[in-house]
DNA sequence: CTTCTGACGAAAT
DNA sequence: CATTTCGCCAGAA
C-alpha cells in the first residue's frame, strides 16, 4: 500500500548523514510491516531518498545490483566499516526518530522507546 | 485459488 | 565467522 510506503520513507528521511539503519529496524516501527515490505519499498525509492543509509541487520549491504554503490556512499560519509567488510553498527547505529515522528506516530512514546532501545543503543 | 519469489531476519548448525 | 533453514508476507504469474 502506497501509504505504508510513505511511512517508510517518512523513516527513513529520519536516519542522518553518518548514521545506518536496518530493514528490520525501519519496520518495527511501522505497525503491520516487516523487513521485507521495507526492502520492497527502496526499490521504488524516490530519487531524493537516501536509500544507501538502509543495511542488512549483518551490517552488511543487501543484495542488490547497487551494492557496490551502496557502500562508496556511505564511505563518502563517514560511515565506517570493520574487518569482514560489515558496517560498524556501534558507531554508526541510528538512534531512532525525532520527537516530531513520534508525535506523528499511532504508537504511545513509551513504545518507540521501548522498540529503539531493543536496538541495544551501544 | 495456488505457487513462487525476494534490497530480510533470527536461530540453528 | 559462514551456511542453511524456516518464518514472513505483499505482489506477480
Amino acid at each position: 500500500m502506497s501509504t505504508d510506503y510513505d511511512q517508510i520513507y517518512a523513516l527513513i528521511r529520519e536516519v542522518r548523514k553518518g548514521e545506518v539503519a536496518s530493514y528490520g529496524m525501519i519496520a518495527s516501527l511501522v505497525p503491520g510491516v516487516g523487513p521485507r515490505q521495507v526492502a520492497r519499498a527502496m526499490r521504488a525509492a524516490p530519487s531524493d531518498l537516501k536509500w544507501y543509509r538502509i543495511i542488512t541487520a549483518s551490517g552488511a549491504m543487501a543484495d542488490h545490483s547497487g551494492a557496490e554503490e551502496q557502500r562508496r556512499f556511505l564511505k563518502k560519509e563517514g560511515v565506517t566499516f570493520k574487518k569482514n567488510g560489515a558496517v560498524d553498527w556501534s558507531k554508526h547505529r541510528w538512534r531512532g526518530p525525532s520527537q516530531r515522528w513520534i508525535k506523528a506516530s499511532v504508537r504511545s512514546f513509551e513504545d518507540i522507546m521501548e522498540i529503539v532501545a531493543g536496538w541495544g543503543g551501544r
